[in-house]
DNA sequence: CTGAAAGCGCTAACAG
DNA sequence: CTGTTAGCGCTTTCAG
């Protein structure tokens, strides 16, 4: 029967060893002859004995948990990636400390500020931006740090992204291909890189086939303001195709087009999203949309994580991680 | 310029203090003269000192760290639950250690094991079942949990629901009064104490009507089980009006009547879901939905918490927060 | 291979 | 109010 916390000393006692050879026990590159192994194993066993990982991240400097700051879950693309993220760091025998970055707690720095506070080993910043004094401040302390799902121009900072520019012109080709002219582009919050690239790559698209944009506005990755956006889009002179910088502003953007102003989503307008969310799938939405493999973004970040923290790579790496575009119902396609 | 990290003795020796002093002026119940406190903050800005919170903990025997347990984040009532979660504490202090508990890790117990080491103040479940042998450890450890959106049998256990009885009578009776005989039900997992109530709330609403369940099929809390859930329950005798466990399901079991098996919602079908997540508002779904008032149960789980942690109460709670039927228009509203 | 001893950075008595 | 001292539980030299 355990009680309350059991401390090395006590198993080393029980077991007739010396403390350090208990540490040495349960110490990943440990050194202890069999019997004393068994021994402490078994003391250990009988007290209900687990280390203590913070006296442990004391004295090693390693505290095995990774910050993650995030700034909002509503988007199902992050509750998706966070889980991953979480599941791929725990096999690693890493563990997440999450930090919301929403309003309530000030800044994003003085977020990494307590973040620093628990010495975790990494951070991994989920579509926030950083200002430059603090990743100065993480360099400083030379505590690695990943973006993830946003790019800085910062040459120094590793970071993983699916590539934007490239899904945006696939979205263009297949709208042109499909013999759409008058296109239009619903914009996320222009402060993120994921948005300028989406765009670039769609007009970069477009132009290619010789087009201009016929319309453009702004829904800042929020559901109410891409429902605004929508409305201002097509209150005059609308569009006949449309791409939306993520799924879930597209959600709401179809639904506004189908439910308030009574148009049919293909028939007359057709709709592209990115990020291949699950709900992209669901037959209400059916949408046809530029895939952000989460997966392979989550293992890759993981991976660069893990090699900055193992000193084994040094260097800064960017990572582009490109996605198909997923074909389904929302975007008319003309058989020919 | 800070560099590397940053000792209270360095501070205390900038400062020419000691390093109790500098202690003193970073720890709340604190006492300094202004004098000295000045100095010392002067020092630590120049220094870009913060104190280490381990260091903290292990002495003090606080962590400030709060683990959840959390199984998985597609039903979006999760990820939101999290982000209310980790807000809340984060605004009291407290930082939020995330675990999942799907597959990979092994059972729940050893993650819990592991939440352990991690020395955190306070562990919440959060929709996953626990082994009495687990919650004796924690009892043996002296730290405090609470079950979130999930009940116990025993009674030593904290937890927080909603009133999910209620919310199931809630929905008998609405279906009741508004003319349907043929009613179903499709089960979440039944090992679930809130699949287990909001049955018993919608049978025993039912039978106060003189109805008994006319089909019952499982979904496990699952999609693509609910989907199958659905087509079974209407292969033959197809009942009118449909309660779905939760809303994650519902959204299934809608769009399969509708796409699949090709029938109106709410004409020739009335559905209600439980959760009231924010899809159950989007107009491709308008579900009519009991609230789980997530801010509420949110707010009474962190203080209970915290209440556990300082020693305020000791005595275990069982909260229940009723939510209100939420109608929209998946289900059929017969005028008088 | 093993034990003794020195800390990791901090808080909490305890004297002054 | 302030400095000194003793640890928190563990890993890690350093001798044996």
């Amino acid at each position: 029967m355990s009680h309350s916390k059991v401390t090395s000393a006590e198993v080393a006692a029980l077991a007739g060893v010396s403390q350090s050879d208990v540490s040495r026990v349960f110490t990943p590159g440990a050194s202890a002859s069999p019997k004393t192994a068994e021994k402490v194993r078994k003391a250990a066993r009988e007290l209900g004995y687990r280390p203590n990982v913070l006296a442990r991240a004391m004295v090693s400097g390693k505290s095995r948990m990774i910050g993650v700051v995030v700034a909002y879950l509503e988007n199902q693309f992050y509750p998706d990636v966070l889980e991953k993220l979480s599941s791929a760091f725990q096999a690693e025998g890493y563990h997440v400390l999450v930090f919301m970055a929403n309003n309530t707690s000030g800044n994003i720095d003085s977020i990494v500020d307590e973040i620093l506070d628990y010495q975790v080993d990494g951070i991994i910043a989920a579509s926030v931006a950083l200002s430059s004094e603090l990743t100065e401040r993480c360099r400083a302390a030379n505590i690695p740090m990943v973006l993830f799902n946003r790019s800085q121009d910062d040459p120094s900072m590793s970071a993983v992204t699916s590539a934007n520019f490239e899904g945006g012109y696939k979205a263009a080709e297949f709208f042109v291909q499909n013999g759409h002219r008058k296109i239009g582009y619903i914009a996320g919050w222009e402060g993120a890189s994921t948005q300028r690239d989406r765009e670039a790559g769609f007009v970069h698209g477009l132009r290619d086939a010789g087009i201009e944009l016929h319309a453009r506005t702004v829904g800042n990755f929020h559901m109410d303001q891409a429902r605004q956006a929508a409305r201002d889009m097509f209150a005059k002179d609308a569009p006949e195709a449309v791409f939306v910088a993520n799924d879930h502003m597209a959600f709401a953007v179809l639904d506004t087009l189908r439910y308030e102003l009574g148009l049919r989503v293909p028939e007359d307008v057709s709709i592209i999203g990115y990020d291949d969310v699950s709900m992209a799938a669901w037959p209400s939405y059916d949408l046809t949309t530029v895939r952000q493999p989460a997966n392979r973004m989550v293992a890759e970040t993981v991976e660069i994580m893990l090699s900055k923290i193992e000193n084994i790579e040094t260097m800064p790496r960017k990572v582009e991680i490109d996605g198909p575009l997923i074909v389904r119902g929302s975007a008319r396609v003309t058989k020919d």
